[in-house]
DNA sequence: ATGAAAGCGCTAACAC
DNA sequence: GTGTTAGCGCTTTCAT
């Protein structure tokens, strides 16, 4: 079957009116379910409706209230899992509650964001999510927005349009991950980051390093901090490579994602090197590259499904005019053991 | 900064053409480089609109023209490396040609699937991409759709939509994977594959998987063939688990997709077999997961990138009233050894 | 409880 | 080459 009925389907409110014998008006209200109208002609109108399988032109209703049923979301990369994911979730409890969603990917450009910001306020979104936004955007000042995934700092400024920060804990996370390693024996371990993007997560992760090393009256030592251009499994394997042929000591790779902690990895296998017996990983997102790389990549867990509700919830909110209770929101982290941190033999003592 | 002069913008058509002194259709002729114009008020126009950032209203834009420059991607599940890949790559190219895209996630399922693609007619997008959909739809009719890694069978029937389709060659990546199997050695090969769903690529992967064992003169054996209910490394994984318990004897798994392939290696490992020593694997899309997992997966690479450009450059064509020269594609596959495929000695010997 | 009418910002047909 | 005008489909006063 190709689609139901061959009738001619009804496409304005006008021709729907017409079929139920009342005005256009009147469909809209009940549309909308503003205004008042009998319960009768509700039934009736609503039967047309279904019948005719009528969707209201959401250009034209978002010409007249400038407010049409669509939520912009601006990610960098939506080849990441970990955004992938967030924004699947997003998407599904945003159609849930009828709104259709405009995704951007920025490809981690700042010239794209700003691009996409500005196309999706010529389309009267009636809100936006931004997920690892880089910057304030004047263009912004009277929409709804949720940051997500944010640096702090920039957040603080933009309180004034009433927006709403959400993030993971992202310097425990980094926290967790070494201590992991330390624990483990580790006593000189590499970090994988990339502090020359826009990202402050990444410098929240290092700080969790750096505080787990301190704990355990540890230098932080230069050569072992591996500063990337870009976040990438294929920059970070150079990396890990380069790292490997200058001879430096080191028994530990914490990684501040996992697509980094997977180049490790890579590097590691192409040398020879065994995870965990030879070197110790951690990743960070818990994606499904870390369920399955190598031995399976110890990682950070973000709660993901709680970012997406939280988010959804607020902007929706916001969009219904409603303040939120709070407008800083930290999500907790945890950590998921697996194969690349098991202690297999006494490591520290044999690689220093 | 915030976001440049604090002046307040312009914000409508009208408003940029009193500022430059013309009329609003003359701003639009401008804007949309249609009819005439003097050299010189576009210059002078077009600085204003610079001036003020203006972007025009595409919700206007989109009623007056019906044909927003919005088009929908519907995709089952983005969270997917390979179809993240695809709508990545497809999102910046309709961008850069000025459309946005609105994506939607069906989440495998058709009724979703329905619904969205209502939404996206109702909001008038000038065009379609629907990635694995899983049927035609009367609404569609008068829209320009290509149709990207669909089961051909049912593009024949939308022919007269003059809607196009693309696909990989399926059956070709499915033999060649379990070719590589079968030229390494294996006599008994399972496979992960998962036909009930209505993606019909499935079902030529396993053609191709038949059209290999016929070649080498092997029966297709009942156990070993694993049908799953979805899509899944979790459930792949359960499955050959189950499979192993079974006592069942195999030498090779061909996973019609790298989750799948992902679960079968995670699930080997559990049981403390190796891979390839143990048991051969490979999966299909080459995707992130393919070069991380275990050993690195032997895959079928798409060329999601050819796929990607076709694909915006059909559906752009079609936008613009051309009709494309084709109307079917079948995008070559090649397959990328990685170690799950190494000879590491008599494999067949061993095991039969 | 419902209808008539105005208008959101834009484009296209028609004047000049 | 440019202005005037009508109208896309919808929501929203304002009547009734």
């Amino acid at each position: 079957m190709l689609g139901g009925s061959a009738v001619p389907k009804a496409k304005s409110i006008k021709e729907i009116a017409e079929l139920a014998g009342v005005s256009a008006a009147t469909v809209s209200r009940i549309i909308n379910k503003n205004g008042r109208f009998s319960r009768e002609t509700e039934e009736r109108v609503l039967h047309v409706i279904q019948q005719n399988d009528y969707v209201p032109n959401s250009n034209a209703r978002g010409l007249r209230t400038s407010r049409a049923r669509v939520i912009g979301i601006v990610v960098p990369d939506i080849t990441n899992p970990h955004f992938a994911n967030l924004v699947l979730d997003l998407e599904m409890r945003l159609f849930q509650q009828g709104y259709s969603c405009l995704i951007c990917n920025t490809n981690e450009s700042q010239e794209l964001e700003k691009k996409h910001i500005q196309s999706l306020v010529a389309q009267n979104v009636s809100g936006m999510v931004l997920i690892s936004g880089t910057r304030n955007y004047a263009e912004l000042e009277d929409i709804p927005v949720v940051y997500v995934d944010r640096p702090a700092h920039t957040f603080v400024r933009s309180l004034e349009n009433a927006s709403v920060m959400i993030e993971s804990d992202n310097q425990k996370g980094g926290y967790l991950a070494t201590r992991e390693l330390l624990d483990a024996g580790c006593r000189r371990i590499a970090i994988l980051k990339c502090l020359t993007s826009e990202d402050d997560n990444q410098l929240a992760r290092y700080r969790g390093y750096q505080q787990a090393l301190k704990e355990y009256g540890l230098p932080l030592e230069r050569e072992l901090l591996l500063d990337q251009k870009a976040v990438s499994t294929r920059i970070a394997r150079a990396a890990i490579l380069g790292l490997l042929d200058s001879g430096t000591q080191f028994d530990g790779i914490m990684a501040t994602t996992d697509t980094m902690a997977a180049g490790a990895v890579l590097a590691l296998r192409e040398r020879g090197l065994y995870v965990p017996e030879d070197v110790l990983v951690t990743g960070f997102d818990d994606s499904a590259l870390a369920e399955v790389c190598g031995p399976g990549l110890t990682s950070v867990r973000q709660d993901v499904g709680q970012m997406a509700e939280l988010s959804a919830d607020l902007i929706l909110q916001m969009i219904e005019g409603k303040t939120p209770e709070r407008f800083y929101y930290r999500l907790p982290v945890s950590l998921v053991r697996r194969g690349s941190t098991k202690i297999v033999r006494q490591q520290a003592a044999m690689m220093e």
